[in-house]
DNA sequence: CATGAATGAGTATTCATTCAT
DNA sequence: TATGAATGAATACTCATTCAT
């Protein structure tokens, strides 16, 4: 008996989905050139061949990766630019909620790493590092201007202030995601990169 | 006419920096993984082969970088340990010191980079890494605790809030040495990492 | 209301045949080297499992598919030789056949050219090709013979005289099977292969 | 001591012309599909790896393969079309140095053979094939034009007459180049393709 | 010493075959 | 029985290293 055409839709999609986390992991950790495809697909477990009946290559699925973290960043983003507080109270909740996907190593913060290491590998088009980058920064720029309306921010260009901001969260990603222990963060240090004391 | 051994030792000894220094700029921009020996030695402008006239091979060339990056930046850093000034000020030395360097795109600033690319590419046997950060966190520990007395430097245990500010300035070295765009980064943005406002 | 075992016979009969009928036609496009599984069945209009269960490995259709073009060839040839004609009228009765099927792309013509990839193949253990070639050589090597006795084919050895006739006669196949453009072979030509003028 | 500039050309030049010789061959004898470059680096003698030193892929090989017998053939043919013979003495002339060049098995047979070949794997594109074939069968077309007007070859399209004779003698290098035994073509077989008797 | 051609171990990719549904 | 997703052995290709010149 065939399988219908749903069954193995739906198996594709489970499948694919399972080698993009794996792999967003594993690159994350090991970067582009790091990666060996035979390593890759025994961490995710499954056999090389499985992998190429999803990504033509290694650097699709590179790049697929990369779409879909841009996706999902876009998402959650998307939503808290809408709350009607003050600046001082989103870029708390915003840095609250980068520390806590830092600290459990979500997908978000390999997202994080990823997006670094897309900046260092020159070589790929970066048509998704910067689109990727987008969303967040122009969330931020918003609220860094009305922060400094609002005097709660400091002063500067806020181009360049959102673009320092979320270096030290990609770092902080970086630094956390691939070490064993489990460094805190304290938030409050994340915050004062905005922020004003008191 | 022979040379007398002096001259070859000065010819050797040049042409080892050559290499060196165009090895730093390279595994910065590239990564470890990323290298390959044939690009490496045409950047460099010699022959692969004479690459392996002076490194045994790729790991210990990358290996000496690391050791001379170390080097150099531990004769930096302990000048600076011995002068008599308040922690606020040593803060803004090293700050002012650490964006120069980035700015101008210095060896240091490479060294950065090539600093987070370690952290990175977990493979290697990170003796050199830690040894590497060893220095200048230690020092800047030091002034951390003399600034929290004196009252200048925000709270936080020594060690993190010192691998924190690391983590900015590698980061912002990052951003900066790999882009072609020359971003400015505000002195007052660095020192507030750890100073108080006022 | 389950199928009766003669029902059964014949639904794996009929999907048999139809396996056979596409891959000769697919091998003969692309050889055995060049026939992908994933394509054939495919062009068949099957899944790549259905084929397993009919044949048990690509090797195995490939030579079930020469011995039914041999069978097929043989019982097409006995019953020439039988006929009691001179032989130049079977010589050219035999021609206008060949440039028929030929013509028409039929299934003898894509084992004409399967007869060719296995000559030029040399990996395959040949007993079938040279069984295969066998009864039309032979047949045709009687016939040169009679026709050297009446006076209308040309002198020299009966064996090669054959060969040499049906490499022609691949070749033509060769060159219009696996072409879009349909072109004319003129029966005249052919003949003269054998067959003295007037 | 550096090797100078003409020192590395010529061992290129050299290299390059052994593997693109010995690559004929196996080509020939396996076709595209058929052959596996590391059997062919070692049928030629060579690493792997040099043959990628020269060569960007196994397709890039064979297509360099085919240009290259291209250019060989027109020479070879342009000087043949500037004598002044009547057409049944240089037909004559051709039939006698085709079956040279195939009892002999040089490049030429082997490149008659590779043609076939490319007539079959008709996946790729067979710009060279058409082109390839182009010199020889022009300078016939004209050898058979001058020879339907002095009588001596016999009547049909100049055009289809010329594709029937390239045609055998390509089968005919098919037929021996791949076969230990040296079967002998009887010359005037060749000829009557396109002469008249007597 | 300097060079770049040659090498083969290692890596990416393909494809005949298996197997759960 | 029919299917196509999964597999890994086989294959194409890369790259650190060697070595003759």
């Amino acid at each position: 008996m065939p399988k219908t055409k749903e069954q193995c839709e739906e198996i594709r999609e489970k499948m694919k989905n399972k080698i993009t986390e794996g792999a967003i992991n594993y690159f994350a950790k090991n970067g582009y050139a790091g990666t060996r495809i035979s390593q890759l697909s025994k961490y995710i477990g499954i056999g090389q061949g499985t992998l190429y009946n999803y990504f033509s290559s290694k650097e699709e699925l590179f790049t697929e990766i990369l779409k879909k973290l841009e996706l999902q960043n876009k998402i959650g983003f998307e939503n808290l630019a809408k709350v009607q507080i003050d600046a001082a109270s989103k870029i708390k909740l915003i840095s609250k909620s980068m520390i806590e996907e830092i600290e459990n190593k979500t997908i978000t913060a390999y997202s994080f790493v990823l997006n670094i290491r897309m900046i260092e590998e020159g070589t790929m088009d970066n048509t998704f590092t910067t689109s990727y980058k987008d969303t967040p920064t122009k969330m931020l720029r918003d609220i860094i201007l009305q922060g400094q309306r609002e005097g709660s921010v400091i002063n500067g260009d806020d181009n360049e202030l959102a673009d320092y901001y979320w270096s030290v969260v990609h770092t902080l990603a970086l630094m956390n995601v691939n070490s064993k222990e489990n460094k805190t963060i304290e938030l409050n240090w994340l915050n004062r990169i905005l922020l004003k004391d008191r």
